[in-house]
DNA sequence: ACCTAAGCGAGACGGTACGTCTCGTCTTGCG
DNA sequence: CGCAAGACGAGACGTACCGTCTCGCTTAGGT
């Protein structure tokens, strides 16, 4: 928590940024959405609003530059199954959502985009580029034959992330494995090549 | 309008939380969630503050009552065809958010319900009706045989309904018909009975 | 307390009327004059508000009533000495503000008077009663030659008055014994007649 | 009217403290003691209710500092008799009272004073300063030999000021001279030397 | 014996003010 | 020129009372 800290001259501190930018994830863990404020974060890094509004517009640009500094590792498998990839993916996701406070970052993001609609902006271009991201990996499905060739991966991708995003947004992201693969499962066999088979016998055939 | 109203004894006048709640919707519209606040709704209803205090205990519940009130008529068609019925109920839930207020009014509690806890949880209630309720129209289709008999229809109903809430929170409900037509087809297929068929070559073969 | 009290008919109901003084005085007993309002003696008297309101006017006239149903034994005593009696016209009173909820009382009325034109003039009218009232004390002395024959009684009694009111309203009203015998003795010597004598000579010469 | 009236950086606005007391007095002038509110104050200072409550905490204080922007210009003569001097700084305080902001404003501080101890405090400690400073008129007296020796000047001020402040309060300012005169006179010749004296033959003797 | 008139408790109504919070802007003085 | 600091105008928050209104009830007095 960086103390007294100064300027360094006529030119921008990086310090402040930083400190800025981790007090704001810090308030919005422990206060959630509702507690995040540009005062709230002002006075947690020490900062002047000032300060704040130099660098980032407003609410909106902050969270989102909040969310953005999360390192982001979310597994992207390639075990040759695409269900199983999109199982470990959004297990992956679920798992960094609930543990770590990009949820909780994410979550306000998203509704923040719903009143600022430079939030709204930036928010639609992370989830485009996410959707081809994600989509990759039914891609590379489709290359090996496991997907239909007429499939569209990037709506596939679509689909997995709206499944994500909506029991993110609905408090349900300690979903049970069993549920989530089988949500996979009906996504994959949609679009799956292997038209003989009688997948997803839920609960065991003998 | 109702102008000079006034206490009808010592009991609520209906006519003033219909006032209330058409006020809400209006301002909600005119101004966005961004411009909803109970002193917006209070001076636009020419209500008194206290009265909305009264009846709904914050900005969430009102929220909430301004999106029960609207009458909806999503279609739940039955058309024997699973595929067909999804795509009109995602037509058709995508016409009344682009052309009514419902829409605004959605994504409005869907955000709230980011902060708020109270509004957390009538979303979460609401979210599970609708899920029950379009999971009908699966569990319908696996009546008659068309869905695997081990699917869950509720849970089909999530992956239709996350598609429907993400495109509005993203600002994609004026999505196009093709595209709507095949994310409903990769589910269906995904669950169908009819294995032998070679679903959705969306671009057609020749 | 009267429990489940009802009307009696088209007429006023004097239990109501007592029970809603007596919520009166014990609202401004235990609350003050900043927590005395008619919802409170209301809510205190089990009563409605329409009805305090149908029999005083406001506030100010609850307050002036309150008041006034309080049974005033300030002595009026005749010792044929004025000093005396105006000095246990003072104790009394001042005892009675002290030990009473009077002094609560007829401060808040008197501040009530300053905002509220309908208090003022009761006030004033009250007021004016006791100066001529107080001033008999003065006339009785006048009449046994104590009191030179040019004086006004009634402006005596208003000095006498006004040093009671002030040391109320500025939280004096513990004042001791001596101090007010002083005080009442300048204005006694001040209209006596006997010329020759050297009164008050406080600090005692020998 | 300032208008446009921003910060001057990370301290006080002396114009801003300004325009606020200036606008209390016109609210109060204006609307009386009933219609003085912080909001009110603040809609006519064309200033924020947290700048107010930032260096006043509340009414009474808001209230206490008009009163003492008010420059007092009462006159303390010398002309070498007491009765004389008293009777002018009387006329030049109900004068005051009279023809300027002053008399509403002490009135509405002696009844906020009823309810707020601060503002009560304050009275209190305002009105002892006062009544030593008009004591020294009595002194002075006292000190040429026309007062007894034995007088408590203070408490002869005391007899005074309250002669003034129910006048005041209960709207008898505009009190005749003559009368007045003739309550300073029976307060001076209580305490007076002149034991040979027939003072105050009001009426006239023929 | 019925009818009507008024009082009763209750509490909702449109308002206003309260004192607190955050917004985004502005200006200082130090470095 | 960037920085911490914090005051500024603005306005929403949720609460307390204001004085008015209407309800459903009681009861008494006039017919």
């Amino acid at each position: 928590m960086a103390v007294g800290r100064k300027s360094i001259g006529a030119r921008r501190n990086p310090d402040s940024a930083e400190a800025i930018l981790e007090a704001a994830e810090a308030v919005l863990l422990e206060n959630g959405y509702s507690g995040f404020s540009i005062e709230a974060v002002a006075r947690r890094a020490r900062a002047g609003k000032p300060t704040i509004y130099r660098w980032w517009p407003g609410k909106a640009a902050l969270l989102l530059a909040v969310y953005q500094r999360q390192k982001r590792d979310v597994v992207y498998s390639d075990s040759g199954d695409l269900e199983e990839d999109l199982f470990r993916f959004l297990k992956s996701l679920f798992h960094q959502w609930h543990d770590t406070p990009a949820g909780e970052i994410f979550r306000s993001l998203v509704a923040e985009a719903q009143s600022d609609s430079d939030a709204a902006k930036a928010l639609a271009e992370y989830a485009a580029g996410r959707r081809v991201h994600t989509g990759q990996l039914v891609a590379r499905a489709q290359a090996r034959g496991e997907v239909r060739p007429g499939v569209d991966a990037t709506q596939v991708a679509d689909l997995v992330a709206s499944y994500a995003w909506v029991h993110l947004l609905t408090g349900r992201i300690d979903e049970n494995d069993e549920t989530i693969r089988r949500a996979v499962g009906y996504i994959v066999s949609g679009v799956s090549n292997r038209e003989t088979e009688a997948p997803d016998q839920t609960h065991g055939s003998p």
